[in-house]
Parts: C-alpha cells; sequence; structure tokens
DNA sequence: TTGAAAGCGATACCAC
DNA sequence: GTGGTATCGCTTTCAA
C-alpha cells in the first residue's frame, strides 16, 4: 500500500489546480466545464482517490460521524440502531457506538469526548432525568432517544409511553386481575415514570387501589445484567406477596427476562396462575410457551426519525420532538377476557 | 457555546508555546520541568480544553477510531461488541459500527470507508470465503472475527468450530439419534464449512451415514431476517422428509429462532418427538420450554482479543491468529442419553 | 527544557 | 470557469 493519493496528486493527473478538483467534489453540478469535470473524475477514479476525512473535518468543523450513545445492551437500542444505521447509510454517514452502562458520569464524559471528535451529532439515550452538561451542550445537535429530560433544551424521540403501558394494564384489568403487579426500571428517568402513569390511569379507570406492594423497581441503574436480575428478583418479591400478584407487567425487555425467569424457577404457569405482559417484541415472543403478550415500540422508526431530526438540525432548521405509538400485540401470556 | 480553545489559547493562559502545551499531552513523563507541566495542565483544566481529533488524525494519519463490520444483527455479534467496547474504553478508542447485512459489495464499501476514514485498525466478519480486496488492504490493520478467509494476509480470532458442532453432533448421537439434520448458514463462509466438517466427523465416528438430504442450509446471504426465515424453512424441509429427521442442530443464533418457530408450529415435542441444540448462549435459553441445549461461543472474549490483536498490528508487532474454545452447554432440548 | 516553524489534506475566498 | 493561497488545530523536527 503506497502512500493514500491525495487532491494534489489528482490535481497533477488531470493537469488542473487542486482547487479546481475540490471543485468537482463538491460543488452543485453546473459551475464547472463538463470537459475538466470529465478530466477530473477520470483522474480520480484512476488513482483510486478518496478524500481524506480528517482534513475535511478539521476545515469544515464538521464531520459525517454521528454518535449515539446506549445505556444497555437490550435488544431494543439494538433494532434502533439498525433503524440509525440504514438512515445513515442514505447519507453517507457513518455511527459510532458507545454503551453507558447506565452510569451517568460515563455517560457525560462520551458525550464530550464525542463533542471533542466533532462528531456532526449525538444520538443520546439519557441515563436520568436531568442531564448536567445541558446548558454547556445546548448549541450542539443532540436528540434524546426513548427517555426524556427535564427543561430539555433537546429535541427528543420517543413513544407513547403512558398509553402504551395504560393499554396493557387496561387488558389485564378487564381479565378479571385485581392484584396487577409491575416492574419498573430505573425510578429516575421519564420512559418508567411515564409508564408507572399509565399503569396508575389505568387502574384507577378500573376502579382499583394503587398497592405500593405492587409497584418493584427492577432496574438498579446497573446495566444490562444487573436489569436481568431485577427483574428476576421483583418478580420474586411479586410472587412472594402474602396476597400475590395475578397479573405481572414488565416494562421493559431486560426486566421481562428476569421476570420470565423467575416464573419459570417458581413453577408459575403463564397465564393460569399468573398473567403476564411484557415490553418490546422479539421472535422469541412467539416461539415462548406460552406466546408473550407484549408492548411493542416503534424501535426501527424511532432510530430513523432521529437521524432526520439530526439532518434538520444540521441545517440550522428547527426541529421538534416526536412521540411515535406503542402497540399492544396480544399472545396468550395475558389470558383471556374473562366473561362477568 | 463559544469556540472550542485550542491549543493557542492554552498555551496562551499558561504563558508557554503550543509545542510546549502539546509536549506535555503527549511526552511521556519526565520530559519537562514539573512547572510548566503544572501550569498548562492548569490551563487545560480552566479552560476546558480537548484537542481536536481531526487535527491529530490528519497530523498523525491515525485515529483513536476502530471500525467493526457484522453482517448481521445476530445477538452473538452483539456480544462481542460488548467485548471490543470495554477494551476499547481501555485505550480511549471509539467503535464505529457497520452492518453488510451478508451483502459482499457493501462489505467493501465500507472497508473502504474506513481506510479512508483513516481508523485506526478494521474489525471484520467477512460474508464469504475469499475478500476481494485483501491485496489492496493487506498493508491495513484488519482482523477478522468469527470467520477466515482463504490465503489470508490477515490475522483472525475465531472459536473452535469443528470441535464444537462435532461434540454436539456425538452428544445427539449418543442419545441414540439416528437422523440427526444439520441446518447450516451461508455455504461459502468458513464457519459453515468447518461446522459442517465437525458435524461429519462425529457422524463417521459413530457408524452414522451421511445424508444429503439431512443437510440444509438456512443463511442465503441475506441478513438478519433472511436468516430466521432459513432456519425456518430448513426445519420444515428436515421434518416433512419421507423419513424425517429425529434431530436438529442449527448452527447459528438466528437460524435457531427460525427452527424453533418451525417446530412449535408443527407441535412437534423437544425433545421428544425431535431433539435439538442450537448455538450461542442467551437468556431465553434457559427460559424456554424445553430449556435449550446450546453450544456456546466466547463471544465476549472474541471482542476483546480482537481489539489485543489490533494494538499489537498497531505497534507493528506480528499478530497471529487465535482460535478460541467452544462449550456445549447441556440442558433440555438434547434429551438424555438413551442406556443402550 | 522550551519554542519557532514546517507541514498534514482539504476548503473557500478572491482574483484572474 | 479556474487557480492561488490563507487557514483549520495539531505534531514534530530542529535550534536556541
Amino acid at each position: 500500500m503506497t502512500k493514500k493519493p491525495t487532491l494534489h496528486d489528482v490535481a497533477k493527473a488531470a493537469g488542473v489546480s487542486i482547487a479546481t478538483v475540490s471543485n468537482v467534489l463538491n460543488k452543485k453540478e453546473k459551475e464547472l466545464s463538463e470537459q475538466t469535470r470529465r478530466k477530473v473524475l477520470e483522474a480520480i477514479q484512476r488513482l483510486g482517490y478518496s478524500p481524506n476525512q480528517h482534513a475535511r473535518g478539521l476545515k469544515k468543523g464538521k464531520t459525517n460521524l454521528i454518535g449515539f450513545i446506549i445505556p444497555d445492551q437490550n435488544p431494543f437500542f439494538m433494532e434502533i440502531l439498525k433503524g440509525i444505521h440504514e438512515t445513515c447509510a442514505e447519507y453517507d454517514w457513518q455511527v459510532i457506538v458507545a454503551c453507558s452502562e447506565e452510569n451517568e458520569v460515563r455517560q457525560n464524559e462520551l458525550v464530550d469526548i464525542f463533542i471533542s471528535q466533532q462528531v456532526s451529532g449525538i444520538i443520546l439515550v439519557p441515563v436520568t432525568s436531568t442531564l448536567a452538561g445541558k446548558d454547556k451542550w445546548s448549541n450542539f445537535p443532540i436528540v434524546l432517544l426513548d427517555r426524556e429530560i427535564e427543561d430539555s433544551p433537546f429535541p427528543s424521540v420517543s413513544a407513547t409511553n403512558i398509553e402504551g403501558c395504560c393499554q396493557a394494564t387496561e387488558r389485564l384489568a378487564m381479565n378479571g386481575h385485581q392484584r396487577i403487579g409491575i416492574i419498573l426500571a430505573s425510578p429516575d428517568i421519564s420512559t418508567t415514570v411515564q409508564r408507572r402513569k399509565g399503569y396508575e390511569q389505568a387502574l384507577h379507570a378500573h376502579g382499583l387501589r394503587i398497592e405500593p406492594d405492587l409497584i418493584t423497581y427492577g432496574g438498579e441503574y446497573g446495566g444490562t445484567q444487573s436489569q436481568i436480575n431485577g427483574g428476576y428478583r421483583s418478580t420474586m418479591h411479586l410472587l412472594n406477596l402474602p396476597q400475590p400478584a395475578t397479573a405481572i407487567i414488565a416494562i421493559n425487555h431486560l426486566l421481562m427476562l428476569g421476570a420470565l425467569k423467575a416464573m419459570k424457577e417458581m413453577k408459575v404457569r403463564v397465564p393460569d396462575d399468573v398473567a403476564f405482559i411484557g415490553f418490546d417484541d422479539h421472535p422469541w415472543s412467539e416461539i415462548n410457551t406460552p406466546q408473550l403478550t407484549v408492548v411493542s415500540q416503534p424501535a426501527y422508526d424511532m432510530g430513523r426519525q432521529s437521524i432526520h431530526i439530526l439532518r434538520a438540525l444540521d441545517e440550522d432548521k428547527t426541529a421538534r420532538s416526536i412521540k411515535l405509538p406503542m402497540k399492544l400485540i396480544i399472545r396468550e401470556s395475558c389470558g383471556t377476557a374473562t366473561m362477568m
């Protein structure tokens, strides 16, 4: 591998100046003669030239890189990543992925690192409901994904959490359950707060009391494994109550994993002994026995939309937050409506 | 957000030259007086300075970025990504992830893009057994992950595919099965070839004939969804044979998903009607009924090792390929050994 | 030990 | 239309 050709090499090969080559590369169509254009393009082709992104980045203060900060290895985020990837491919953008493991300090570090690398934008799934650096970063193109923060200067892409969780809870209530337990994630993130709200709304609508014992937190700011464990422990708690829960909702995929593990170990039959609704659809949902009723999030679209917002921000347009609909996918695990 | 401080600003603030600041930033400890060092560090702190990676990259022809090219959204690769991330964090490297969706043209494009972005190295899961660009790229730090290629100038990190699959097949044979079907991925990748070899070795060792009908290919170069579908179709084929398979091995996680779906639809009982062994362990393996026997790959370690190799390459050391052990995790789905 | 100055490769302004 | 050229922020000899 000899040295990579530069603008100079191309210019020499084509018998023009570097400025002209640069123009061919960047200018919109009609500003140069078809002849030089062709000459330059041919030279580029022949030398196998491709622009040095660092030089370009240095000059323009921007790159074709965007940063994506996820809190854990939840497949939900992987699905989002897919949407991000495919949308970026349309614009020749690349994605740097980093994982905060639900650690706020690490998260803030990552944002700083990304900014110092001059990525053109950041997609952030914040680990708390506040963002210490929000003022420092407020002029940088950041879009919040999945979770929102207080007094945010940043647009967000999220799902209809309240409605989604409300629907799930109602379904269980309609099936005759009076003791519906819920396994929430970290108390301090917006999705937890909103899903809890949906849950309480539904209970209220069905004349059921809100029992603190039935509301558990399985997310403990600890990342992937800790959430699975949290889902497990919460389920154990709910099933060992003096009056155990007869239905359980786990509000994310990782918590659901832990919950299913616990129920399996306890040998409770789903939905006969305990009805269950999870979150985030996945091929496993249909394979599992019983098939899992889940609240499905529009992950792929959330990924796409965040890139669109980033592009708008990039072009100095203002961008508004958007909320995408969740969908309750009814399968076997929630049981069937009892006739009353 | 006012303009980011530069070396100049720091130098002025500390009352030294920019070269000195640069030295503080890069030189190993003892080459400058403790006093200037402290002064400079203090100024950096105070201004919140962080170096511009583009300028640095332009100058050094290198970055703290590495590229990771995966073929699909198999959770196996996500686990590897985790190993990569955590190892990179130790060296302040960042990871650009891209997905080829098993498309060779796209893959080669991605390598070129990464090289033109001057990443310091690439971790590639190749989609075929050859690499068209291997000569063009041979001086670039590339490590092949999971899959190997022919006449490779690149070191690789892979698993003991032959042994792993052989063990799985033997287990099934020991359990009395004579018609063991296998669902392979793309015929053209090394893991498929090697796992098939392990399968045939085991059959041979147990005096069983190799039946073309029982050897199916569920991977069709089509990416994530197409592999799930492939696993499904292959299973349908194996179960609808005049003499159906009594045991099935699916050699990756996605194929396994499809296989389980098919078996569920066909209402075959596992392991009573059909014994089953999958690949790549995952929390779901234990949750599933029956619990899944799988060949588990050292994904996390594979991720770590590939970074170590990249670092060795980066320092011009030569690096050797390594092979990490697979492990058969026996659970319920393969049935128990029959006493004969 | 510290500093001046020469680029790294591309962009964009401004002459021609 | 095309071509000089200053410039982006940093690293790295080489002198002082």
